[in-house]
DNA sequence: ATCCGGATCGCCT
DNA sequence: GGCGATCCGGATG
């Protein structure tokens, strides 16, 4: 764990970020979820983690986000009160999770891409058995679901109440982020959407960012 | 009813 | 750095 994550754990002060924190601009969200906690809380226990990589998926017009499909049955929570989850499931095998934000009156969220563990290690050992190192834990958004235990039973649910929230962390600032286009994607593979904490060690590899 | 591609991961080379 | 796994949503017929 880095001193961050220490610092963030030490913190006694974690609120649940309000549904105001979301009704914002989806690029804002995602900058400012840098350093806030993902909680989830299981029959099994509780895990979190620092939030160190996010990207913005912002409405119909962007081609990359679900929501480029229109409303239907899937993307219906990205039309829904900003502060919800949307978590899908995707390649036959990983779910990722999602914050809905509303800038607007657009459909759109932030999808959360990678976590430094904080609470609850070992019980993200046992549901990675796959992974060997620790570093494997939450450096990517599938993975970090399924160590935190996330799957579609938390789609559309609120993140400010258990068993899914997102709480206040650590301030980073501007100097340690990084903004590059987003992972994994064919269209509008260059808008700048990707934020990092720079240099965090469970930041994701995905596609080097050209 | 059927087909195709995907906001990924892990294992292989 | 490449590829198979394995399911679902959305589109097409």
């Amino acid at each position: 764990m880095t001193k961050d994550a220490a610092l963030s754990r030490r913190s006694s002060s974690l609120a649940p970020l309000p549904k105001a924190f979301f009704a914002r601009d989806t690029e804002t969200v995602a900058r400012e979820l840098l350093g806030a906690i993902l909680e989830c809380r299981t029959d099994d226990g509780i895990a979190s983690g620092r939030i160190v990589e996010t990207e913005a998926y912002v409405g119909e017009h962007d081609l990359a986000c679900h929501a480029a499909a229109g409303r239907t049955a899937r993307t219906a929570p990205l039309y829904g009160a900003p502060g919800i989850a949307y978590v899908y499931f995707i390649y036959g095998v990983h779910w990722c999770v999602n914050a809905v934000t509303r800038p607007v009156d657009e459909p759109s969220a932030v999808l959360i891409r990678a976590l430094e563990p904080v609470k609850g290690i070992d019980l993200m050992r046992q549901r990675r058995a796959a992974a060997r190192r620790d570093i494997d834990l939450t450096n990517g958004p599938g993975k970090l679901c399924q160590a935190l235990g996330i799957t579609g039973a938390h789609n559309r649910l609120p993140l400010q109440k258990p068993p899914l929230r997102i709480l206040s962390g650590s301030r980073v600032p501007d100097s340690g982020v990084a903004v590059t286009p987003r992972i994994g994607i064919t269209q509008c593979v260059d808008w700048p959407l990707r934020w990092v904490i720079a240099g965090n060690p469970f930041v994701s590899r995905g596609k080097p960012a050209a």
